[in-house]
DNA sequence: ACAACTCACTTCATTAGATGAAAGATAATC
DNA sequence: GATTATCTTTCATCTAATGAAGTGAGTTGT
């Protein structure tokens, strides 16, 4: 038998060595076996296993007994680019919308509770220090916010018990009920506008994006350094960003 | 027992599993079960226990009855991006590249026989079909020669005789003597300059990035629609492509 | 300089658990 | 409505994943 008693299908050791992948993804400095074994609470043999398996296939690569993901996990994203609709439709899309505005694109996926950037459109002038491809962002913050306004009840009140404890980069916390007019707000314009709530040095303007039935499947945004991009500017382009958020919202089957 | 005869530790079912995951990475399309069974030559009943682990953690998305890859490939790239220390610092200095030329930067990471794309900034004016984070590119082929021609000799010889039948976007295949001439040429200059090789609408310079010991990391690249972008708009960016590249090459401990 | 650690990696006997045959369920095709 | 093709679950068998124990290398402390 390999279920887990929960009726879900499972394999233990594909599991753990997922267990062992994840933890090196998490990581922000390459991790000794040891510390592998502490953080997922597995044998050093069976975690050495599972690690040649990764290593043989680029997921993984080791330097002088330390351990970090590897380029194959690029090639793995790229899979998943080509191969993602949205994504692939967003592309033309995000670049006209950054050749009008001037302003960087992102497309933000929906992926539970979270929203993952998955294209990205620079615009001039550039950030600093551009948000590279997979950053995860929670979805009560920032553009995060106009997806949040487009999810059923139950689920926006799931995203808002979590914001609690939330410290925005101006140093104040998120309040509750000052987050349900953002979203109210949010709703009824149909979009986001916010500066510097999780970085200082950015502001953003966000429209959802949904399947062609209704359901939200991410945020298109476009953004600048706040010191260039005036609440004007961005309200400016909000039209633009609409139009491109419906374009976007149109074309695909499901998903 | 673990081992396969050869001395490598494995685990069965963890390589099943990434046998599956690489069918869906391979495919341009969404999989049905049985073309996966048939590609890994698998048990449907292993299969699917395999893509259960997998979709519970976002690798892989079902959506009626076709697997595909998930979002969690891009949080994973994420991960491997924010710990690299060469994108990291590629990142900043690319910025400046493209400020500087205009054209787009594109930082080629070295991996077995190939060239995997891990940062671009783009330029103005922009590709209409911009290469996502994650595609992979022969060695043989535009600015991968720049990595080519600072291998060691053997390397070299195998990456000619892999370019064997290579026929280039102009329509015409490559000659392994005007090749080795291209190498000998780039390692005298110190970099590549290649218009419409793999993409007719392509034009670049590219020079090879190493670590302080001199082992070849990858390929620091300038681009740009070969209709706007003359030879002599490269030859022009070459020096200040050179310094970047030079710069990227001097400051990581290894790997 | 030697002892006492910590950590990486290997070996191998035990038995947990991955496997695949078979059957049931569901959907597509004629 | 029967037939075929594919998806999914169940369960007995026996493979192969596991972890205890051991080796060896490297580091710290006295």
């Amino acid at each position: 038998m390999a279920d887990e008693s929960s009726g879900q299908p499972t394999v233990r050791s594909v599991e753990r060595a997922f267990d062992v992948l994840e933890a090196l993804e998490r990581s922000d400095a390459p991790l000794r076996l040891v510390d592998l074994c502490r953080q997922v609470d597995l044998h050093p043999a069976t975690v050495l296993r599972s690690l040649a398996v990764l290593q043989r296939r680029g997921i993984v690569v080791a330097e002088n007994q330390t351990y970090r993901l590897g380029v194959g996990v690029l090639r793995l994203a790229h899979g998943f680019l080509v191969n993602d609709q949205l994504s692939q439709q967003a592309r033309p899309i995000m670049q006209r919308l950054t050749a009008v505005t001037g302003l960087t694109s992102s497309l933000y996926v929906r992926s539970s509770f979270e929203r993952v950037l998955s294209v990205r459109v620079d615009g001039n002038p550039q950030l600093h220090y551009q948000v590279p491809i997979g950053s995860w962002l929670p979805l009560y913050i920032g553009s995060g916010k106009a997806i949040t306004a487009h999810l059923p009840e139950d689920e926006q009140e799931a995203v808002i018990a979590m914001s609690e404890g939330y410290v925005m980069a101006s140093g104040k916390p998120i309040d509750a009920e000052h987050l349900r007019q953002d979203l109210d707000r949010i709703r009824k314009e149909g979009y986001s506008l916010t500066t510097g709530e999780r970085n200082v040095a950015v502001a953003a303007a966000g429209a959802v994006v949904t399947n062609p039935a209704g359901d939200v499947l991410g945020v298109l945004s476009v953004s600048g350094p706040s010191e260039h991009t005036s609440d004007e500017r961005l309200q400016q382009s909000v039209p633009e960003l609409q139009r491109a958020a419906h374009a976007l919202s149109g074309r695909h089957p499901y998903s």
